[in-house]
DNA sequence: AAGACGAAAGTGGTTGA
DNA sequence: TCAACAACTTTCGTCTT
């Protein structure tokens, strides 16, 4: 189990885990190139298969998206406590007493949680790694207190709109409203507090992201939709971008890029689909005609839808 | 009649003193 | 903490197709 493969030292590949101590010793020169490594092998060799039943120790898979990470014992399962009786039983009893107990607030506050994160999650449709990460912003911002003041689901539907950016599969924060039944403004809130709390960076979100997901929901063409990332480009290398709404500027894209491929979308439609109003796409529109020196391919092309009806 | 366009006023958030 | 500010929205009247 080595991370590295080579002494940065002498260049030798000639490296040696030392299990005791946790470290990779190169052979050649000594040098010790990793100290506390963990080692993830089997610390037992198998000469047969009762051997390694016995020896084996493996569970389910480590996961945020349990409240205890997948973890975790019950005290005293039914079948158990008939075999006992009298004092047994009642040990039993009082155990399980203290662990429903001890079992924190944390802990039940996770399992609401994260039960509700497993919802809006599904709802969108979100892959398994983004819920993940979610679950992991949501389980550490409830350790820092910061759920503190604010309802359970609006900080879940933030934690997953950061996981969402980070991923960069951006929803916008209408479908986040929308999936967890959280104002807008207050999902927004929650986001920015967190991510700040949590010191979780997390770059502006690129316009074509959303783009594949507008343009089905549109119904348009592969090939307008690969219009409309070239529009894109040319708009983030006029900087045309920085400071604008995403959402505005791949909506405007999408919509020029129809007009030019003659699958004419109305403002209204497009607009509907990317959470803007028809003003912000007009003016994004605007831009862009200007910018790129589009205007003559825009009219060419609205000639030529003329000159076929006629 | 529907869609596109533009002006004007309002909203929520950021920034900088 | 407050005011200035940019982006975006809402609303509404007008023009175009």
């Amino acid at each position: 189990m080595t991370y590295v493969k080579k002494c940065p030292e002498c260049g030798s590949i000639n490296l040696i885990f030392d299990k005791d101590r946790g470290e990779v010793i190169c052979r050649s020169c000594g040098l010790v190139i990793e100290e506390r490594v963990v080692d993830f092998d089997q610390e037992h060799r198998e000469f047969d298969s009762e051997q390694g039943e016995k020896r084996r120790r493996a569970g389910a898979p480590l996961s945020w998206t349990k409240f205890d990470r997948g973890l975790g014992t019950d005290v005293g399962q039914k079948q158990d406590i008939y075999k006992l009786s009298g004092k047994e039983r009642n040990k039993f009893f009082r155990l399980r007493k203290w662990q429903y107990r001890i079992s924190t607030a944390i802990e039940r506050n996770l399992k609401l949680a994260l039960a509700e994160l497993k919802r809006v999650s599904s709802y969108l449709k979100l892959p398994k790694s983004v819920e993940e990460e979610a679950a992991r912003i949501y389980t550490l911002a409830v350790q820092r207190g910061l759920v503190r003041g604010r309802s359970m689901e609006s900080v879940v539907a933030g934690a997953l709109y950061a996981a969402c950016r980070r991923h960069e599969v951006p929803r916008t924060l209408d479908e986040l409203s929308e999936a967890s039944g959280i104002d807008k403004k207050e999902i927004g809130r929650t986001y920015r507090f967190i991510t700040r709390e949590l010191g979780i960076r997390i770059l502006p979100s690129n316009p074509v992201d959303y783009l594949a997901r507008f343009a089905s929901a549109l119904k348009l063409n592969a090939e307008t939709q690969s219009r409309a990332v070239e529009i894109l480009e040319q708009a983030q290398n006029s900087e045309l971008t920085s400071g604008r709404g995403p959402t505005g500027i791949a909506a405007a894209s999408l919509y020029v890029a129809a007009l030019l491929n003659n699958e004419k979308r109305t403002q209204r439609e497009v607009a509907d689909v990317a959470g803007v109003t028809e003003v912000t796409i007009r003016n994004r529109y605007k831009e862009l005609l200007k910018k790129l020196n589009l205007m003559e391919k825009v009219k060419k092309s609205k000639r030529k839808l003329l000159a076929e009806v006629v």
